[in-house]
RNA sequence: GCCCGGGUGGCGGAAUUGGUAUACGCGCUGGACUUAAAAUCCAGUGGUGGCGACACCUUGCGGGUUCGAGUCCCGCCCCGGGCACCA
């Protein structure tokens, strides 16, 4: 007999696949079609390890489940090359990043061939290919033109020891992870994208019927939407200023935005943002000092940091007042970093008795704290008295507002604020603009020159792909600007619009660019012309199954949604979403339960494992070894396991396929056992619950070896019929073996060219069931009864049983509980 | 700190809407085969007590609802992912 040999068959068969275009996309039948894509991964020079493949062999095995069941597939696969890593590897190896990431990609592909995925490599993709990139460049154009992408001063985290700008990733405690020096928040005149001009659409459009996405994910995309409703209350106040040695006194005002207006009575001081741009025209000069010694201080802390709500309150006065619109009140102006430039306005008015981070700034610095909300219930007011009250309640000490509902006061004292001209009602989002600029090489340019006349000036459409040029060195330019910058006879070139002299931009793209429209070059990847054919584009879009890690949830696929709505609206695409089911693939920790890292030395190489259990082992354990979005730790005995399985597996059909014509006396068993795992599996494998799908074809296997040891295997129409359905229902997530057994079977075409098999709803009908048989909740007995089988008849039976009527004996029956096909329950006192 | 997940045997995990807790796999123990080992096959395997039939206990911790709770509610503890320049 023949034995499993995975090393044999495995490679044989994905040549023959190979050489047949087996999996090459079908453009021209009618049939439906299914576009499935994963998440295309960073080429990183560390290879792949065994978790990267977790989620490819989940698209693997649905496309290769829907091209049994009669779709046509598109299943790609690319290559985010554009990044960080590829750039200090370039620094630090001085060889150009392009080089290095062609070898990664060399060997990745290498590791995705020989697991036998159903990818169609004449579909492969790069981002840092320029007939990519030129079509990223190319939206960001579009963006510039309809006002989308405009230059503003942001942070960036500057080192001053290596005078250059760090990543978050190059932090470490706050400080330069190189020379452990002091990082500030430094502002830097960048790109940014309008992503808060889609914020309501990225919203509402999650709740659409067609986007089937795990809820989880849509919860993370609304919390970091941050979408509230609210009121912009206007603070006036007055400040003198000595101009010219002469006295004048400056009006000014201070928007602040609330979702709490019914608070307003219990505003007791006004905090800025530390950089919010009143401060220097707000500060006394004898505050001045503290001020500046404050700000100085801020500038080194992170945004995260700061936020933190249980964190020591810091923080300094303007020596300003303002006055509370509603009651005239004088209240004191602060700085402090627990208000952030980018929410709202930049600007609190902070009421201590009902939020928690100002009443611990009101207690540190003696500022009043004065009640307005009656909490509902005494013992949240006995709390209020040693923390803020944050919840609604009856207004006090209220003005002419006082006794009504903190949802009443929200209407009533916005009217009036509106009415009166002190305030507007607005909506704040947490979600801020895109920042798009780096200042790094190994990105795509941004196709911008600035002109002293023109200002920032598109370059002209027929001259992308604006190239990377190439450099000698990738070192920093101890500016701050990109390396691109040291290139002179680059940089400065002529203006596109007047002919004038004119600087290129040299800040490059982040790489979130390249991957928020690749799904899309997936469709028609040679087109030079346009983006997409709108022909292709309407055929492919939108994609029906995407597959990638939770880290993803919120940035790359907001990014990508909002591209998508902006090509929608400039006709490039034809649908709202750009993915229509979404499913996050958990991690595959290492053995020892710590993430795979060399860091640690825990790493496990695919490439081992399929070399010595086979491709086919490899996939089938990672879709067994938990529920497919959860982490789980590797086990390489569990891979030796599933192993065994397939080895069993194939004497099994080695038996059948060996085995002598005739009747054998087991075929109705063998049959229904078959049909009722074919009836499950499709379920599972339609919600990806691979572990189960797994352990259904185990249990089935086990079932189809007790029957073999019972009697001698004959081979008539049930064993046929249970051995072409098992090599169907697994060749999913087993291709190799599955299509070696179906060829040794007979058949003379691939396994991937047959049908699903259907269900035959007769065979799987049972018309018996065990019925437990619970005394006060407890289980004492169990019943096999008919499946039509009447209550009183079933309590009847029961309380036959003599393990039942020894709990029931000498005790009073009060009633029972009938669960058909379940349990019954008898309530005795 | 905030947002999103998770916690079930020695381990990974299973348990449609609240209805037999521990499917399937790993590991372990004993046995068969073998000169021996590996491989394979057979049997056992949540805990405590008992020779045994059996009984009681058990889903992170503490309460609650219910005939019945891993599942629902309230309050805690612990672990993972994300927090905008790693991708």
């Amino acid at each position: 007999m023949k034995t499993y040999d995975p090393s044999k068959i495995e490679s044989k068969w994905q040549e023959i696949w190979a050489e047949a275009n087996l999996y090459k996309t079908d453009e021209k039948s009618i049939k439906p079609k299914f576009y499935c894509l994963d998440m295309f991964p960073y080429p990183s020079g560390a290879g792949l390890h065994v978790g990267h493949p977790k989620g490819y062999i989940a698209t693997d095995v649905s496309s290769r489940l829907k091209t049994l069941k009669g779709y046509r597939i598109l299943h790609p696969m690319g290559w985010d090359a554009f990044g960080l890593p590829a750039e200090n590897y370039a620094i630090k190896n001085k060889v150009h990043p392009r080089i290095a990431v062609e070898e990664n990609i060399k060997r990745f592909k290498s590791q995705l061939k020989i697991i036998g995925f159903n990818y169609d490599w004449d579909r492969e993709i790069n981002t840092t290919d320029p007939e990519y990139y030129k079509w990223t460049q190319w939206i960001f154009l579009e963006l510039f033109k309809k006002g989308l992408a405009y230059q503003s001063y942001e942070p960036v985290n500057w080192c001053r020891g290596c005078k250059t700008v760090l990543s978050n990733e190059d932090l470490e405690a706050g400080k330069c992870e190189r020379c452990g020096g002091e990082v500030e928040q430094r502002p830097m005149k960048q790109w940014v994208l309008k992503i808060t001009d889609y914020a309501d659409r990225l919203l509402y459009d999650l709740d659409r019927e067609d986007l089937d996405w795990e809820e989880q994910i849509k919860e993370q995309q609304r919390n970091w939407i941050g979408r509230s409703e609210g009121t912009e209350i206007n603070f006036k106040g007055n400040v003198q200023k000595y101009i010219e040695g002469k006295v004048t006194t400056a009006d000014f005002d201070i928007p602040v935005f609330t979702t709490r207006p019914d608070t307003i009575f219990g505003v007791t001081y006004i905090v800025l943002a530390p950089e919010h741009p009143l401060v220097d025209e707000l500060t006394v000069p004898e505050f001045q000092a503290s001020v500046k010694e404050y700000r100085e201080k801020v500038k080194k802390e992170s945004m995260l940091e700061r936020t933190f709500e249980g964190r020591e309150k810091t923080g300094v006065p303007l020596g300003l007042a303002a006055v509370n619109p509603i009651n005239g009140k004088e209240v004191p102006i602060w700085i402090a970093d627990y208000v952030l430039m980018d929410y709202g306005a930049g600007a609190v008015m902070a009421v201590p008795a009902h939020d928690q981070r100002d009443y611990d700034f009101a207690k540190k610095f003696g500022l009043d704290i004065v009640e307005v909300i009656q909490p509902e219930f005494e013992n949240e007011r006995i709390q209020a008295t040693y923390q803020a009250y944050t919840g609604k309640g009856t207004l006090i000490n209220s003005g002419e507002f006082c006794g009504i509902t903190s949802r009443e006061a929200e209407v009533y004292i916005t009217d009036w604020l509106v009415e009166n001209n002190k305030g507007i009602r607005t909506v704040s989002y947490k979600m801020k603009d895109w920042v798009f600029s780096r200042q790094r090489y190994w990105g795509e340019p941004i196709p911008i020159i600035h002109c002293e006349k023109c200002g920032a000036v598109p370059i002209p459409e027929n001259e992308l792909p604006l190239k990377l040029p190439e450099v000698s060195g990738y070192e920093p330019t101890g500016t701050g600007q990109s390396p691109l910058a040291n290139i002179k006879e680059w940089v400065n070139t002529t203006c596109p619009k007047c002919g004038g002299k004119g600087k290129r931009e040299t800040d490059t793209m982040p790489q979130w660019a390249g991957s928020s429209w690749y799904y899309l070059r997936f469709i028609d990847p040679d087109n030079n012309k346009e983006l997409v054919d709108p022909k292709k584009e309407k055929e492919w879009m939108p994609v029906d199954l995407y597959v990638g890690g939770a880290e993803h949830a919120t940035r790359h696929l907001l990014y990508a949604r909002f591209w998508h709505k902006f090509l929608y609206d400039i006709g490039v695409v034809s649908t709202i979403e750009p993915f229509e089911r979404l499913i996050h693939v958990g991690l595959i920790l290492a053995e020892d339960g710590r993430k795979m890292s060399k860091r640690w030395d825990n790493v496990v190489n695919p490439d081992d494992i399929v070399k010595e259990y086979g491709a086919d082992s490899l996939r089938m354990y990672e879709m067994f070894m938990g529920p497919f979005s959860q982490s789980v730790a590797w086990s390489t005995n569990g891979v030796s396991g599933v192993n065994r399985f397939l080895t069993r597996l194939w004497s099994w059909s080695q038996s059948v396929i060996k085995a002598k014509e005739g009747q054998s006396t087991n075929s109705e068993l063998v049959l229904k056992k078959t049909h009722q795992t074919l009836a499950k599996i499709d379920g599972y494998y339609e919600s990806f619950k691979f572990n189960l799908a797994v352990a259904s074809l185990m249990e089935l296997l086990n079932f189809l070896e007790t029957e073999a040891k019972k009697q001698e295997v004959i081979r008539d129409d049930a064993y046929t019929e249970a051995l072409r359905i098992f090599l169907l229902i697994i060749s999913p997530l087993a291709p190799h073996i599955a299509e070696e057994l179906w060829r040794d079977f007979g058949n003379k075409e691939s396994i991937f060219t047959e049908k699903w098999p259907e269900v035959d709803s007769k065979l799987i009908k049972e018309e018996v069931y065990t019925l437990v048989i619970q005394v006060n909740g407890k289980l004492r007995d169990e019943v096999t009864v008919p499946i039509a089988i009447a209550e009183d008849e079933a309590l009847r039976q029961a309380l036959d049983l003599e393990k039942v009527k020894k709990w029931i004996e000498g005790k009073q029956i009060v009633k029972h509980i009938f669960v058909s096909g379940k349990l019954i329950n008898i309530v005795v006192k």
